[in-house]
RNA sequence: GGUCGCAUAGCUCAGCUGGAUAGAGCAUCUGCCUUCUAAGCAGACGGUCGGAGGUUCGAAUCCUCCUGCGAUCACCA
């Protein structure tokens, strides 16, 4: 039980005890660095119950604390605010009981199974910068939900098919000349990608040159001969063309070859995949029956719509009028066969970029009026875009930062840096290399994850990203530092398998006891606000508290042995916190840097 | 134009349900490696929390208006 717990109750019976009032609840703040105390209990809220002063009224609380809590060893009331000092027995109590639990802070998972969908790209090109924020967040609130003691089904839909993988394949089939990953060298996704620019780099050609000629610019933009092949190719492939069908099944699986080695690198994994192939015609008949419902309504010309006028937001299409299925008919579609195929998940996590916030507030108002008893606990992870100083990222114009570039951008600085500290004399290339993309990754993971999924991301990739201060490998740092003391530790013979017997904490190991006992309340916290950053500021306040406590007090230097036991006991539950906290971002932690 | 989101130190960001003098990192400057890894620690400098009103004992936080930036409002996905 953590000491908010403990006290509540014990303020709420004090209240009664000395006013005779009930207090429906108390609010607590950690206590600031510049008065005496472990936790303040802020007393100006009891005046809405009890009348008076209030540094009287906290004079008398504390008091009653003083003398009825075992755990309350003082206090001192400054204005309203109730300071009050905890007795190092309560922190050690509670160190003792979590020192040797595993995976502290972290929750059985239950029933209660949901699931979330990231990722999700199309199939004409490479996953860039933008694909990696969308796959870390999605990854990360998959494992702190999964911490926080749900069931968890990672999930993608995979856009194959469409006008945009047959821009791509078009180019291929006039510009190719047979190429493959194999002739090539290329990794499929990024060959497949070069023709979407291709296609993009002829179309506008065609558009200049119909336009030098005399035709009207919007009517150039329709008749621009490669994009009528490119929708008749769709054409050909929604009829079931054997050719088409062919050529698309060939070049989507170089991408899926291509994605399977991107998806390792960043470490993210899938327990399911949805194509959109199988599943744009879902929701069909979902939307017939609802139209019988009086949930849709029909136009003149037969497309079908949604009237969402009186929920203050627009009329809606969820089926065109020639019959064929739009992406909203597809989403709905997909997710009732979702819930059909795992009939244990109650509710959905979408990440997906804040740019389609309308179109999931649709989405959900949608299955919530077709009366879907899921429907009110889906959740659209919207997140902020990732854009370049020159503006915004375009595929088909070149102008991104690719995914596998990056990441081995990121392997090559941490080499540099490491090569220079030349710590690592002693480890082989192999070694090496892990290393060095472990810490890599880790800056570029907790850069990105350590900022609110809702802000957009400038990434200026002239200016690297930081490996010092608030970064992955700042905090990576430290976990390397304790396991170098847990080594030391070990050949010392020091023996910590039982309680150290101690009486008195230093002020430094306190504040670590302290920060470690809020570490299953922030994975909660995580987990309802959907907020890997959350993880990533807890971790590195955590990281903070402990350099400082390193650079005070000596660990195997302490010549008590009691306090010896319990300061390398300290040193590791919080390198084992770390390393399940940054399990929750996805990042590694190593053993030596 | 309607709707949604964002705006905190020169830069990048924290700031939980309103609470004490608004916190970190980077950058700049000062100290600390013959003792557990200096990718570290300790300190200095740096803020009218976009602006104006309002609610409250108390507002960066809640409400209204305004400004700026972004997104969205397709029989595209």
């Amino acid at each position: 039980m953590n000491i908010q717990e403990v006290l509540s109750d014990k303020v709420k019976e004090a209240v009664k005890s000395i006013f005779d009032k009930e207090l429906p609840n108390v609010e607590f703040q950690p206590t600031r660095k510049d008065f005496e105390g472990d936790i303040t209990i802020v007393v100006f809220p009891m005046l809405r119950v009890v009348k008076g002063n209030p540094v009287q009224i906290g004079e008398q609380i504390g008091g009653y604390l003083e003398e009825h809590v075992d755990a309350v060893a003082g206090f001192n009331v400054i204005k309203g605010f109730l300071n009050i000092v905890i007795n190092d027995g309560f922190y050690l109590d509670f160190f003792n009981s979590i020192s040797s639990v595993e995976n502290f802070g972290f929750v059985k998972e239950s029933d209660d199974a949901v699931m979330v969908e990231y990722s999700s790209p199309n199939t004409n090109k490479p996953l860039h910068l933008g694909h990696i924020r969308n796959n870390l967040l999605g990854y990360s609130v998959a494992e702190i939900l999964k911490a926080s003691g749900k069931k968890v089904y990672k999930t993608q839909i995979i856009n194959d098919r469409g006008i945009h993988i047959c821009k791509s394949m078009v180019a291929w089939q006039k510009f190719g000349n047979g190429e493959t990953p194999a002739s090539t060298g290329l990794k499929g996704d990024k060959l497949v990608g070069n023709y979407y620019v291709a296609f993009d780099k002829a179309y506008k050609e065609q558009i200049a040159k119909l336009v030098a000629e005399g035709t009207d610019l919007k009517v150039a933009e329709k008749e621009a001969p490669i994009l009528l092949e490119a929708k008749d190719m769709l054409l050909k492939w929604e009829a079931g063309d054997a050719e088409t069908v062919a050529l698309w099944k060939t070049m989507n699986g170089w991408v899926y070859k291509g994605f399977e080695v991107t998806y390792k690198n960043l470490g993210v994994d899938f327990d399911n995949l949805y194509y959109e192939s199988d599943t744009y015609l879902l929701g069909k008949d979902v939307v017939a029956e609802g139209l019988k419902k009086g949930v849709f309504f029909k136009k003149e010309d037969g497309s079908v719509w949604i009237d969402l006028t009186e929920d203050g937001l627009d009329e809606k299409i969820v089926l065109r009028s020639d019959g064929t299925a739009v992406y909203m008919t597809q989403d709905i579609g997909t997710a009732i066969q979702r819930v059909k195929d795992h009939p244990d998940v109650n509710g959905m996590v979408y990440t997906v970029g804040n740019e389609q916030d309308y179109h999931f507030k649709v989405l959900f108002l949608i299955l919530q009026k077709l009366g879907f008893s899921w429907s009110n606990k889906l959740h659209h992870l919207s997140y902020g875009m990732v854009d370049l100083p020159s503006g915004k990222m375009k595929s088909r114009e070149g102008t991104v930062v690719d995914a596998d570039d990056l990441m081995a951008d990121m392997t090559r600085t941490a080499a540099t840096i490491s090569e220079e500290l030349g710590k690592l004399e002693d480890y082989n290339e192999e070694e090496k290399q892990s290393l060095y993309k472990m810490i890599g990754l880790g800056a570029l993971k907790y850069y990105i994850l350590k900022v609110d999924p809702k802000k957009r991301i400038l990434f200026d990739p002239e200016e690297s990203v930081d490996f010092q201060g608030n970064t992955g490998p700042f905090i990576q740092y430290t976990y390397a530092r304790i396991q170098s003391i847990l080594r030391k530790a070990e050949s010392m013979g020091i023996d910590i398998s039982k309680d150290a017997k101690v009486t008195e904490l230093h002020a430094k190991e306190k504040e670590l006891i302290k920060q470690l006992q809020i570490f299953p309340d922030i994975i909660q916290l995580a987990a309802e606000n959907y907020s890997p950053a959350l993880i990533a500021n807890y971790t590195y306040d955590l990281v903070k508290e402990f350099n400082s406590f390193y650079q005070q007090v000596s660990i195997l230097g302490e010549s008590d042995d009691e306090k010896k036991v319990l300061r390398v006991q300290l040193s590791k539950k919080v390198a084992e916190v770390i390393q399940d906290a940054f399990k929750l971002l996805g990042v590694e932690v190593p053993e030596r840097m």
